[in-house]
DNA sequence: GGCCTGACAGATTTCAATATCTGTCAGTCA
DNA sequence: TGACTGACAGATATTGAAATCTGTCAGGCC
């Protein structure tokens, strides 16, 4: 019985918790403060607008996605196999939620659509971690690339088809393995110029 | 006063005509039977269901972007340079619509969206013109692929983000043409070998 | 005969009344 | 004092009855 205080932390779980059972078209501030046993004012005092706590929800959501991309980084071997890891690693995770719960991953693709400012702080994040692995590769003498960060870019968007939410809808194709591989093979040869 | 017959292609004209002026969710086939005086059974004598006269515009409308893509395909020149301008004609068409008449174009785009087997007839058909262009420029030794058909199709999936209509909310920014010449100058390289 | 109409059943959409939600804030309580 | 409540205005969502649409088909017209 005892008191529980009230923080950011706790409501973003019980949001997540919310919008997993009600779906987000149908999730309310509302919802989340019956559901904590506070009256939904209170949810204002710790953010500004329902926006703001689906941006954060959000966030922590694509976070938790990519936090193994962050150990590949850091991982020995030559940087273009490492590379070819740290892509698969995520195209992996992409795959496999969607795979996995449809109707979860199809709720948080509504929510990354629509987090536009969120999305484009999580992609920047991404290209920093391939720009590392691409530099460490020009200096190996393994790639050859002129402008890192742009390079870096760049294999992102060639990718995207199979890590971008907009193309969910193609995964579940029996190539999209093969497709990948032929995308990847393209980009190795491209980068070691 | 002359007397017009009843034909697919008059049918088609007026339901593009209709699509256009009400949207795609609203235009109906007693819209276009009336639009056409006639009664709505006999839209039924010429297209199976509504799907199939949504899906039969939407095909003659993909078909009219890509015409200027054949004329490419039969070009002069080396192939590199084929391949660049045939892409760049590709991007062009679709971001020119998207910013000429950005209602217009979402209608289309949702009309694309619900065709799936209207757009894959149409993706096959573009790999097949990617594919001779590779083919031509294996031939000539400007390209080094295995799997031509292979190439092809990564060459498609690698610029989706700049003429697939789901990203089409992100061509609106500055530096997409500099993206698009990023990820071409590393397909280039990789199909060089 | 072949093209078209008009009426029909069941599915879908519209519309307006009703309920709920978002975001604010003055006031309560500890 | 500072976290919380509860009532409020305007915006948005739900609902169910009525209207419209889809797809079919027997029958009329040339």
């Amino acid at each position: 019985m005892s008191e529980q205080v009230l923080t950011a932390d706790r409501i973003l779980d019980t949001a997540e918790e919310v919008i997993r059972r009600f779906g987000p078209a149908k999730a309310t501030v509302v919802d989340v403060a019956r559901a904590l046993g506070v009256s939904h004012g209170s949810v204002y005092r710790h953010f500004a607008s329902k926006a703001a706590l689906r941006d954060a929800v959000t966030r922590r959501w694509l976070d938790r996605l990519c936090a193994p991309l962050a150990a590949v980084v850091a991982d020995t071997g030559p940087a273009d196999a490492r590379l070819h890891r740290w892509l698969s690693t995520l195209v992996a995770a992409k795959h496999g939620r969607a795979l996995d719960d449809p109707e979860l991953f199809a709720t948080y693709m509504t929510l990354v659509m629509d987090a536009r400012a969120v999305v484009d702080e999580h992609v920047a994040h991404l290209v920093d971690q391939i720009a590392r692995i691409i530099a460490e590769g020009v200096g190996e003498g393994v790639f050859r690339v002129d402008d890192v960060r742009a390079a870096a870019r760049a294999v992102l968007d060639a990718t995207a088809r199979f890590h971008n939410p907009a193309h969910a809808a193609e995964w579940s194709d029996p190539s999209i393995g093969r497709d990948f591989e032929a995308v990847w093979g393209l980009l190795a040869r491209g980068l070691r110029g």
